[in-house]
DNA sequence: CTAAATCCCATGTTATCCCAAAGATGGATT
DNA sequence: AATCCATCTTTGGGATAACATGGGATTTAG
């Protein structure tokens, strides 16, 4: 699992922000080009960003919706490969993030950044609590079945 | 099972705690791997822990259950991933606390580690007398239940 | 020629690793 | 049954490395 977990850190007046060193391994880990991130704007006041692997997976399932509906996937192939941007890190593993970036997700000096698996999003920490806590929210009502299924899933010898 | 009983370790200035023994022979036990655990904060004053496979069963189950659903889908893998950190043991056995995890749940100076099963809790010991108490009035009638057929299990050559 | 972006190095802070000693545990011996 | 011994566990502190961050200097583009 690359990115996990939730991390702060500062945003300059150079616009720049240090990739989690966490992060940055998880970019390690998979053999990729760990010289950078593909970074695109989110569907609200955020950013998201992974490696070209998951950049990969996302054009070739949208070719797969493709086929059924093709006006929509071709929006959505816009949006998400035509919005996102390569970020180059820098000797101190920081990117440097274009000013529509900062004004699309409203980031000020400080950032936080969330792991969500095979992508990640960077908010301001006020939006990326808002987010841990709709989530949280969201998810209350079926935690206990979920655990419920992990447990079994573990019992029978579950993933790996 | 992995995690089993109640356990108190000591927290230092670094916010350090000792893994107990018997938690750490439970991760090497699944031949997974034993250098780190897998924190994330409770929905009260603690934290709960596990290995990577039962992190990985959890996000999995979340899935599975939103399967119609990707944003539900989503928002539960937020809430468990977002949260959760890798903690890695040292040679001791000890793992680095985040400060936010320890004033989460409100640590000092000791702290309890509680068993159940594929995770654990970390919590203090208050917290944690707290937690058995509430446990034990909440399923008196319950127990003698579990036991009821525990006996049965056992009588008829149940786990190990 | 000006402004912005990129690169490079310096610093304080934090985390990680390593070693050593104190304590607890279980078994064997007397 | 009591004592001793060996081993494992926990705890503490110090050295080392890694990290986040700031500020300049150089290059590139407009």
């Amino acid at each position: 699992m690359r990115f996990v977990s939730t991390y702060d850190a500062g945003l300059d007046d150079k616009r720049r922000v240090t990739l989690p060193a966490d992060f940055r391994s998880g970019l390690k880990a998979e053999g990729d080009a760990q010289d950078h991130v593909r970074v695109w704007p989110g569907d609200g006041d955020w950013l998201e960003g992974a490696d070209d692997r998951f950049i990969a997976a996302l054009s070739q399932s949208a070719e797969d919706l493709a086929q059924d509906d093709p006006e929509a996937a071709e929006a959505a192939t816009l949006a998400i490969l035509g919005g996102s941007r390569k970020l180059a890190l820098d000797g101190a593993g920081r990117i440097v993030l274009p000013e529509t970036f900062v004004s699309h997700a409203g980031l000020s000096d400080r950032v936080s950044f969330v792991g969500l698996g095979p992508y990640f999003r960077i908010a301001s920490p006020e939006v990326a609590a808002r987010m841990a806590q709709t989530a949280r929210d969201r998810t209350a009502a079926t935690k206990a079945k979920i655990f419920a299924m992990a447990r079994r899933k573990v019992r029978e010898g579950g993933p790996e």
